[in-house]
DNA sequence: CTGTTAGCGCTTTCAT
DNA sequence: ATGAAAGCGCTAACAG
């Protein structure tokens, strides 16, 4: 292999500075337009830094000035629509703001999540966006201390952290008030895992809904499930398996609406025809699935440019601004009336 | 709000040195196993370290040794599951690492993306790993010598840039032999995007399959599409509106297929009875519509691992070993023997 | 085994 | 308007 191409040592400001015959805080006041610079020395600064190819160490400028032009964000799960759309909130929400992010997963594990924010603390991060965190109140508020964040899934309000909360009881609510409106009397629903919050809140309103309606809460139409695409075909197995009747399915989201749909499909029961479903998230995919999914309509990506904007606020110090677009339910074609 | 709990002045390693009564040296000693140091001082420092919450500072760390433990990561779609696959592939090559990996998005877009590697650059990334890029292999070539960079969609093999790349000419092959082996003739294909290399690769491969098997090619069932779900929609309707004759089709990408079975529902065209359908990725869904689908599995998850891997050994002048695992034709509900 | 010293590349007073 | 100098927090010779 030729070694003329060989790694070119990157050029300092200094390099710069000599080459255009001034000192370094002129190259820098250019860089940062922090002074006027005498229009010819200009010239010849920038003329340098372009045909030295120089870009100046963020890590250097970071340490000096303190701020690291950097934001944390921290996801449960690396690759899932879920978090993907909501991080695409806060792509769009950074752009043209000089920020960059790192994205690091707690893989649903509060443990592994504080270890995670501890690494992006060490990173000198300049604030926190936390997805569908684990970790308690309190922790978050330590951790706020060193740097501003703010948090998806609870309801803050302090100085240097803030966070935003969607309406889970009602959103499940409007989905099963839906599906009793079409005149459902007998509706399963493929819970999330117990221990999650905004499980429980699902199931919540999946309760007040039967309850408004008096209609009965039947603990066996109630499976848990975990959230995945497997779990939703296992539960409808089971609801099928312990002979239950019911006339519509309310998945606590879309992978196990999708995972149920498939079971429905095995068993050649047509949905919506014989029996009808809803979800809740509306990912992207959602729309496409064969029938289209009936479902809530969480504004993932709203919520990414929230967070992402009331972050940067928290960091200038400016006032928040800026709330959640409601829920929503999406009706396509997963649901029909009864009879 | 309450004052106490503000913002703790984080604490440096010079702090730690004082509080342990030791010199600055012997602290960063502890901290890097640079050298062998007494067990009294070890002790004090630990404890300084322990309860002043120290960390070291990654920019300092980063500037004077002129390593950032971050390396960069660049897809053209910040919320796509293809690249999710990937990503949680490098995510698993990182981890126990000591690195984290900043995600930029070139956006499908050759500009943004030289942009964006400027970016990484200039935050001195340790490496890069480029993601279907666009940018030329000249491009590729002198951003490597800056840093290292590993990439996907070519082939690469040079002292600082390597590449991998799949064969999306067999894959496509083995996806429509197996749809002639089934007893199709008339084989509709919703191709990629034009300028796609990929795109271009797998259409040539249909076209050999088609040829081997002495078929016709009809340019009437070859309909443009981009990979995105709408267009495959759309490229079938407008098969439909032609009045072509075709009992299987093959899509460029499982997200065009998902489109395609939408509108083949629409229509009331049963899958696979009346039309067979195949994909290509094989993306973590695709085993859950309904029905599963027929696709070529593209290691997404292995190729993020395997270039993680590469892109560590060539920051650390080691060589580079791993090979991507062949594409593999998954065999699920979507296509049926025809008659 | 441990402290002193000199920077890494940049910004920012402080003079001029 | 511009340069000299100090220093952000850390590591790595170099002495001892």
């Amino acid at each position: 292999m030729i070694d003329e191409e060989s790694s070119t040592p990157p050029s300092t400001l200094l390099d710069v500075a000599r080459r255009a015959g001034v000192s370094p805080s002129t190259v820098s006041r250019i860089l940062n337009g922090t002074a006027r610079v005498s229009e010819d020395k200009r010239v010849a600064v920038l003329a340098a830094i372009d045909d030295m190819h120089f870009a100046p160490n963020q890590m250097a400028q970071g340490l000096k000035k303190g701020r690291s032009m950097t934001i944390g964000i921290v996801v449960q799960d690396i690759s899932s629509p879920f978090f993907d759309e909501t991080l695409r909130g806060v792509d769009d929400g950074l752009r043209g703001k000089g920020y960059t992010s790192v994205i690091v997963s707690g893989h649903w594990n509060a443990e592994e999540e504080a270890d995670r924010i501890r690494l992006l603390l060490g990173r000198k991060v300049d604030g926190i966006i936390l997805l569908s965190g684990r970790i308690s109140e309190q922790t978050v508020l330590h951790f706020a201390n060193q740097r501003p964040i703010v948090s998806t899934g609870r309801d803050l309000h302090t100085k240097n952290a803030i966070g935003f909360k969607i309406d889970n009881e009602y959103g499940a609510y409007i989905a099963v008030r839906h599906l009793i409106e079409l005149g459902h009397r007998r509706i399963a629903y493929v819970s999330g895992p117990p221990d999650n919050i905004d499980a429980a809140e699902r199931l919540a309103g999946y309760t007040r809904a039967l309850r408004e309606a008096d209609l009965a809460l039947d603990a066996r139409l109630i499976v848990e499930g975990n959230f995945h695409e497997a779990s939703g075909l296992l539960a409808v197995n089971h609801l099928f398996d312990t002979q239950q009747q019911f006339t519509a399915i309310f998945a606590a989201n879309d992978l196990s609406a999708y995972g149920a749909r498939l079971c429905l499909y095995r068993k050649g029961i047509r949905v919506p025809d014989d029996i009808s479903l809803v979800g809740f998230d509306d990912l992207p995919g959602s729309s496409y699935t064969a029938p289209p999914l009936t479902t809530v309509h969480q504004p993932l990506y709203d919520i990414g440019l929230i967070a992402t904007n009331a972050l940067l606020c928290l960091i200038n110090g400016e006032a928040v601004q800026g709330t959640v677009p409601p829920l929503e339910l999406i009706v396509r074609e997963t649901t029909r009336r009864l009879r």
